[in-house]
DNA sequence: TCTTGCCTTCAAGTGTACTTGAAGTGTTAG
DNA sequence: CTAACACTTCAAGTACACTTGAAGGCAAGA
């Protein structure tokens, strides 16, 4: 089994190692063991979950909430209509954020198009376009 | 001309007019006037103006980058291209943001199928589904 | 051997965006 | 007239997610 340092982590994941420890006290990493030197030893088990953990970072789930998600794991017979609540309740967060934004999107491209005829009219001094909600 | 008290506005956009307060010290609300008590009179620019302001707070842009906006927009002969930056910046960041959840909503997605498929033979007895990346 | 450099812990600091509290003035209902 | 309530300012506090600093341990290279 391969095992990997914190550095190793660190690069890997672009993040610095005070970020991995904070994981590990937020309980984020579990079981993270230690050399004869108290130097964390980390496993493939750990890189999978820090791939699980920046998606879930990634789609805006707080740190509470992932913590959340990997006690239910642990314990997945106990919590399994627990742990389906919270990912199916993360799908819908994650639908509804993406309408929203594409929603938006529309009103900034309206801008930008705005902008970019004032511009036109400015460079032309034609007479400048006259903004209109939508 | 219509005006608005802070209560107007607070409610209208379901913010604390401590926000308001705020938004005005962070440069975002500008010329609000007052009445002969010091209370703070709005107008339908105002109203205008958080409209403006949610629609870049729901796609993210930070306040510092929202005063910038309206700074610009203040002055636009001199900053026609700095707002068209501004603005075409942050659409590209938006559509980035749409794409990256769009591909890690399919991952959350499989979660929410990879833990139905656990609940499932945990109803039935059947054995549980393992894992797949992808 | 000593210095460089990475590692450790624990506590305190940072940035963003508010939010709350204290102290004081003004307005309104009974 | 007075109590309750709304408004003001300014300063300090909150929440989240780190980030930095202080103090010290261990080990390999000059």
């Amino acid at each position: 089994m391969n095992t990997y340092t914190i550095r190793d982590l660190s690069q890997r994941f672009n993040v610095p190692s005070s970020t991995l420890r904070y994981y590990e006290d937020m309980g984020l990493l579990e079981n993270v063991e230690r050399t004869e030197h108290n130097q964390r030893i980390y496993t493939d088990e750990h890189i999978r979950r820090l791939e699980g953990i920046n998606c879930f970072k990634r789609t805006g789930l707080p740190i509470a909430k992932i913590q959340e998600f990997y006690e239910y794991e642990s314990n997945l017979d106990e919590h399994i209509d627990d742990i389906i609540h919270l990912v199916t309740d993360h799908e819908n967060n994650i639908q509804a954020r993406i309408a929203e934004l594409q929603q938006e999107l529309l009103h900034i491209q309206h801008k930008v198009r705005f902008y970019n005829g004032i511009k036109e009219s400015i460079d032309s001094g034609s007479p400048k376009p006259v903004w209109e909600d939508f």
